[in-house]
DNA sequence: CCAGACGTTGTT
DNA sequence: GTCTGG
DNA sequence: CCAGACGTTGTT
DNA sequence: GTCTGG
């Protein structure tokens, strides 16, 4: 499902649209995040809501490192956590409860697995309710995610890493031709409620997970230009072809199936 | 998630 | 094929 | 008590 | 860290 995303919005833009305290971290418009690298994250630190950097791909605490200090040697990443388990799942299970976020992005890739052709998913314009009203084509939105520190026991010199992880579920009518996940995404009016700003007991965390849908996005498939990693410009969301574009579908409800 | 590497001994 | 790296 | 696992996606 | 298994 989500293992590659765009987040182009300026940090000053995604200051603003969540509310956020502090200074905004320096942080390039990316056409192509992929696992292991730092992207920004919100949540909440001192009983501030804070936009700061974070690895994606949590490192449970307690997590081993090799000899070179990289954490859970010959282990994949932890870039999505199930939403349906999560509050139970060993790594998971306190960050749950007490280290939810967000992670802005403006837009998500999945990939046809036969042919490895990219699909981008973005909100398009004209379906508000965007953060602030219609945001437009390719606004910002947020994933929710959850946070974890770890300290290399080994290393305790070094500052601890804090990593984050996006939550999944069944995807959309949208998304569903392609994976059978999707990343959890919140509308605005979840956010106070996951990041722990507004009490909630468990059922209203199981509620506010619910509230996950794609109402308003669409499917671009695009060039293959962003399989590679490295490549990290706008020819990431360059539509593949003028003569095959997915069309919108109007009975799409975003509601997940 | 996809792309790309996938090995050794020894010397610098 | 399988593992690593980003 | 200590030791060991703890996760995802995808593919089969 | 926390939970499970022995």
């Amino acid at each position: 499902m989500c293992g590659r995303y765009k987040v182009t919005t300026p940090p000053e833009a995604m200051r603003q649209l969540f509310g956020t305290h502090g200074v905004p971290p320096n942080f390039p418009p990316r056409y192509n995040v992929a696992p292991t690298q730092d992207v920004p994250v919100v949540f909440v630190e001192h009983e501030q809501r804070v936009l700061g950097l974070m690895r994606w791909g949590l490192v449970p605490a307690g997590s081993e490192s090799d000899a070179q200090g990289k954490p859970r040697p010959g282990r994949p990443p932890l870039i999505n956590a199930r939403s349906e388990t999560v509050s139970s799942a060993g790594p998971f299970r306190n960050a749950y409860r007490a280290r939810r976020c967000l992670v802005p992005a403006d837009g998500y890739y999945e990939w046809d697995k036969t042919t490895t052709t990219p699909h981008l998913f973005r909100r398009r314009s004209g379906f508000p309710p965007a953060p602030a009203g219609d945001g437009g084509e390719g606004a910002l939105f947020a994933f929710a995610g959850l946070w974890e520190e770890w300290q290399d026991l080994k290393r305790p010199d070094i500052a601890p890493l804090r990593s984050c992880t996006v939550l999944t579920t069944r995807p959309s009518e949208l998304v569903a031709p392609l994976h059978d996940r999707m990343p959890v995404i919140l509308p605005p009016e979840s956010w106070a409620v996951w990041l722990g700003e507004a009490k909630a007991d468990h059922t209203e965390l199981q509620a506010v997970l619910a509230s996950a849908g794609d109402t308003g996005f669409t499917d671009t498939t695009v060039s293959k230009h962003v399989n590679a990693h490295g490549n990290d410009d706008p020819a990431c969301i360059e539509p593949a072809s003028d003569l095959a574009p997915i069309p919108p579908s109007p009975r799409d409800s975003g509601r997940l199936l």
